[in-house]
DNA sequence: GCAATAAGTATGAAAATTCATATAATTGCG
DNA sequence: CGCAATTATATGAATTTTCATACTTATTGC
């Protein structure tokens, strides 16, 4: 079995067989890394990173979020959360305010310059999203996303996940 | 608009509304990370993280590949890979090779017991998916595997892209 | 056949992320 | 009430990851 390293003839079909071409995991990750890697280019022109634009975008829909729910939501671990909004915090993007009710909580609010700069991006995404889904033929894109969201949903309501 | 930063209620509804929770490439972020999450814990257990699992399964279908296809596959930095792939070796799962007709390139194969370890892992890996797509209802999961392949189609052969 | 350019990999310093845990506040309950 | 368990956030050291670039080998155009 591959006794002799045979060279494999790297111009031929690109992953048409094989487990991983076709894992669902691997799809996944595959579609979401390229299907953002352009809009992420854009986020760090804007002087931004993933994550902070992801806190962005989770604020301009409900701002005075605290920070584990953000966490949550922006796909970032809470500890790393907490550096990346202090960093918000010293260039004027959000304002921590603790949160009276339970003053374990740290509620986190965009600032004016900071809501501006979501709505722009947010502008953008939704500009870059039609673009792309205007890629897909019909009634795939409506499709692709109620798949998603099925999946997710699974995800979430699952004893065994 | 918030002024008076009223504290929102958090038992409300999940993210029904709102930009992020039907963008499409939040969508596809949330549901890789979430499906991933149970597997990729597996993976942990194993001694691996979860690059080192994608070079695996990728050798897994085709041994020999070179470094520089195996982090676009693998969704790795080149260098990082380069860095992977040599602690790799040091642990014996994979052995690099210089590519005797192009001496630039270096191509890794997997050793006994990387492959033992890919094949386990592999096998592991497709049980996990079946009961995750036995989750789904009827032609479900087959619908959502084509669209993500539709549309890693779309954005593999597209200029603006 | 010789520059010049490109392709493939490696490297090291800088930046980031993770992990374990500390600190503080709240809740549940005997 | 009082104490144990739980929840929320922060912190620092260790590890990972990125970024720019060096280095080597191939390819291309004259």
């Amino acid at each position: 079995m591959q006794a002799d390293h045979d060279i494999p003839d790297d111009q031929q079909r690109d992953g048409t067989e094989g487990f991983v071409s076709s894992y669902l995991l691997y799809l996944l990750a595959a579609a979401s890394e390229a299907a953002s890697a352009q809009f992420h280019a854009h986020v760090r022109k804007a002087g931004l990173r993933v994550p902070e634009w992801r806190v962005l975008a989770w604020l301009h829909d409900r701002d005075g979020e605290m920070i584990t729910r953000l966490a949550l939501i922006s796909l970032i671990e809470q500890s790393r959360l907490t550096k990346i909004i202090i960093q918000m915090e010293e260039r004027g993007l959000v304002t921590r305010q603790g949160d009276k009710a339970d003053r374990r909580r740290v509620r986190v609010w965009l600032t004016k310059s900071g809501r501006d700069l979501s709505q722009q991006l947010v502008a953008d995404a939704r500009q870059h999203e039609t673009g792309l889904l205007s890629k897909l033929e019909g009634g795939d894109a409506a499709r692709l996303k109620q798949a998603l969201i099925t999946l997710l949903d699974v995800l979430e309501n699952d004893s065994t996940a």
